[in-house]
DNA sequence: TATGAATGAGGATTCATTCAT
DNA sequence: GATGAATGAATCCTCATTCAT
């Protein structure tokens, strides 16, 4: 009852990765057991250990993956010199063209409810917090018009989300791009000073 | 020694239906196993099978009592004689009353994720249709500017459920209904007819 | 998947701690897993959880069931009026006909190593305790010798056990009980005073 | 890129045998597996079948290491010329030297219950069938009184073990060797022949 | 009606061992 | 000689569901 060296050296870690993000994604995190990951990464569940040290430390490191690569784009977003108006505009494009890249991805790091394996939300604040950037900036130029950043983050991410979980669910058709100049629009409505 | 009629007639299956409710909400589906719920509810597990044909019947009456509730109100805000930016505002009155009032149930019905015993649809799709209704209104009227009602539904859901999850996992601070006006107003700014 | 009433009320449990100490006794800690343990009482290992809340209480039940009678014995010894050295022989003939009666209970109870589910000495303390009164009844008396009581509850019982755990490898013969005499005149020349 | 030359030949060796007695000895047969055995002697664990055909050979010569190097100053306590009573003096302080000198070595090789991968005899009885050369010898010379060897044995290793378990398990303070003396004394009462 | 013991499948995790590199 | 990924069985434990009492 021994071994077979399958392949490469974080090809198997990289298809536990992927395992978990598609399986929450499409079946729900009930359906994302150790068992199910293994099968679907075509490994036995011992393996699995061999890579993380439990199921959370999969999944976080899964979530983690996901997000920093979008963290990045946001960033640079956020420090680039355009109005707050077409800032907000470029937010909702990369968030939708992310959503449509890998709608399984997305789902797992910004919708799937993750209170079972406890990732919490290191990513969801750093986005939060980097969001209230952008709000403060468009309000310091009278931009934006005056509201708690918290909430205009509130109001933001409500907006794009919710389009991304109805287009995950079925309920709006995909691609979730279509939709971004009119969510972008809704923002602007929602957030914009007032002339 | 068994038996022991316990009380009233359906005493005991609001009992477990309200003991489902609190368990999802304060801590997640994963805990909400029959054992536990019959404990909560002061029954034996046994019991439970006696009021409720399977968990995941239990779970989707647990869901359509909270409905059925919230639907009610909602249909009388959009029968009313009001302008469309009032009935927004006092959909978003209603929805952060009810949130207020009971937190869990509110969660339990529309912020939790019910893959698992696959509920969900029922209500949201009937809330959805509903606020359609309100939308075709407005735009009738020329309230409310021309935009896809699935599209407007999802924008007006989108601010209202993320402000009430925000509260719900303590980012923001409880009562809801202290962000019903912001919310009211970022709602009528993203839908509302421009002038 | 469903049910099987099998017997008696805590039949079963009876079983499952009877089961808990013969498979330690015979086969070592080690063996004696959860699955062998139901197997052993005919049932599954599910059940088993219905009568214990785990393996660690499983095991401290049976521990504490044979050290209570145990005890009762014991002190019954040395509230009794005897001299210190019939007391002592008393001790030891109580010790071995217990062993003799229930070879695997005594082994599970003080032979074996309960280092992993950590039962740890709660018994173990109360005899050395109890012991202790006796020693120093002796020594109030003049009968023994002045000896730290913890010293000497460490020669008596290293005697006693000894004896015990080399007839249950099988080096010394059974029963124990035939070598009561010689370790009685051991304990008490190790312990009495000296004329 | 495998392979990497770790150090001296039986260097490696040396260090899996201490790894194994230290774990048993500190933390309980269970908690030494094979993992954390290579993981203490700084090798990985495939490299441990290299130095031993399994894990049980691993035990076995870890214990018979440990247990060579004692009998070897029992046999010249045995062969040399001094009274019965100070032979077995010299015994417990050697019994107990060892023990101070390193417990875990001490705990691993006479008192941790070996039944698991099945070690045990070797010594036990080679040590035994060397004391019981001694009780001869004292019987002979009419220093010690007649009792049957093995019970005299069980007498003396009972004494002695006891108080080894007790330091070991904090029960009394260490060193051991504070007790030779008392122990010493314990032992040549019970044994010695009476004026 | 109510009870709770019993089931069997499945949960995450650890283990000793092998073998391609 | 050494590495560490892979295996498959075993670990303890929880679950939804049933049914004799």
């Amino acid at each position: 009852m021994p071994t077979r060296p399958r392949a490469s050296p974080d090809h198997t870690r990289n298809r536990l990765l992927r395992a978990t993000i598609n399986l929450v994604s499409r079946s729900g995190p009930r359906a994302a057991s150790i068992r199910r990951i293994a099968r679907e990464a075509g490994v036995t569940e011992g393996a699995v250990y061999r890579h993380f040290k439990s199921k959370d430390e999969l999944w976080r490191l899964a979530h983690t993956l996901i997000v920093d690569e979008m963290l990045t784009q946001k960033e640079s977003i956020v420090a680039s010199p355009a109005s707050a108006r077409d800032k907000l505009a470029a937010w909702v494009r990369a968030t939708f063209a992310n959503f449509d890249k890998n709608p399984e991805a997305f789902y797992y790091a910004l919708l799937a409810d993750h209170r079972a394996p406890a990732i919490l939300g290191p990513f969801y604040h750093r986005q939060g917090d980097l969001f209230q950037v952008l709000i403060r900036q468009g309000q310091s130029t009278g931009e934006l018009r005056t509201i708690d950043p918290t909430l205009a983050m509130s109001h933001f991410s409500g907006l794009m989300l919710n389009v991304a979980r109805l287009v995950h669910e079925g309920t709006l058709r995909a691609p979730a791009s279509q939709y971004a100049d009119e969510v972008a629009l809704a923002a602007w409505l929602a957030l914009g000073a007032r002339p």
